[in-house]
DNA sequence: CTTGACCTTGCACCCAAATGCAAGGTGTAT
DNA sequence: ATACACCTTGCATTTGGGTGCAAGGTCAAG
C-alpha cells in the first residue's frame, strides 16, 4: 500500500493541505504514523476517508454529523447494539433527505414541463405561485 | 391573510428574530412593507419562504444556492427560456444528489444488516472495513 | 553543499451564517 | 403615566470550516 505525505494525499483529493491539518486536529483523521523527521505518513485509506467527507459535506452533513457517521465503523463490538440503533436513526435521517429532495426535484419538474416550454413560453403563472413548501418535511 | 411582526414570524417557524432581518439585508427576503412606527409587517408568504430557505440548507444547499433556486420564480418572462436551462440543471444537481444519499443509505444498511443482527453480534468485520466511498460522486 | 520544494508548528486571519448588544422608539395593560 | 415586552438601527461577536503565514527543519537534484 503506497505511502503518502500531506501534501500528496491533499493534491490526490483536490483538497488544501492545510484542510487535511484541520481534520486531524478536530479528530476526523485519526493522527497517523510519523516519519522519523516527523512527517506525516498516510495510508491509501486516507484518501477515502476525506473523499467520504468531501461528500457527505456536499449532501448537508456537518462535520460533526460526519464524525458520527465514521464512527459508526470503529466502535467496539460490546456496544454493537447501539451502533445498529444508531445506524438505523442514521438511515431514516437520510431517507428523509431523499425524500424531500426527491419532492424538491419534482417541483422543479412542474415548473420547466408546465412553464417554460416552448409552446407556451410567453405567459408563465406557475413561475409566481409555486408552492416552495411542497417539500417540506412530513 | 394574516399579518405578523418580526418577532411573531420568527416565533411561528422556530428561528432566531435576527436570522429574519439578516436575511432580508442579504436579499432571501423581499423588503416588508412597514407599519406608521416602522415596524416590518410580514405576510404568511413569509412563513413559507423561509421554512424553504431552511429546509434547502438541511439538504446541503448554501443560501447562495437557495437565492439562485428562489429566483427561478421570478425570473422576468423575457427570459424564459434560461429559466428552464438554470431549473434544468437544478434538477439535475439534485438528482445527483438524491443518487449519492441512496448509495450511503445502502451502505448504511448492509452495514447493519450483515453486522449488528441479533445472530453474530459478537464479531462485527465488517464495521472496520466497510467502504465508505461507495456512494462518491460517478 | 547549496537551492528549492516540500515538511513541521503555532498562530492569525478569512468567509458564511448567524447572533448579541446598546441606545432608542412603540404599544398596550394596568 | 409608567412598566414591560416588543420593535428599530448600527455594529460587534460567535461558530463552523477552513486558509495563510512565519520561522525553522528535511531531502533530492545538480
Amino acid at each position: 500500500m503506497k505511502r503518502l505525505t500531506r501534501g500528496e494525499l491533499a493534491k490526490q483529493i483536490g483538497v488544501n493541505s492545510a484542510t487535511v491539518r484541520y481534520y486531524e486536529k478536530i479528530g476526523l483523521l485519526p493522527e497517523p504514523p510519523r516519519s522519523n523527521a516527523g512527517y506525516r505518513i498516510f495510508s491509501e485509506e486516507s484518501i477515502n476517508r476525506i473523499r467520504f467527507i468531501k461528500q457527505a459535506q456536499e449532501l448537508g452533513f456537518s462535520l460533526k454529523e460526519i464524525k458520527e457517521l465514521l464512527d459508526l465503523r470503529v466502535t467496539p463490538k460490546a456496544t454493537t447494539s447501539d451502533v445498529r440503533k444508531r445506524a438505523t436513526e442514521k438511515i431514516a435521517d437520510i431517507g428523509d433527505k431523499i425524500k424531500r429532495l426527491r419532492r424538491m426535484k419534482n417541483s422543479l419538474e412542474v415548473l420547466v414541463e408546465s412553464c417554460c416550454n416552448e409552446a407556451s413560453a410567453s405567459e408563465c403563472p406557475i413561475l409566481e405561485n409555486l408552492e416552495l413548501e411542497d417539500f417540506r418535511k412530513r
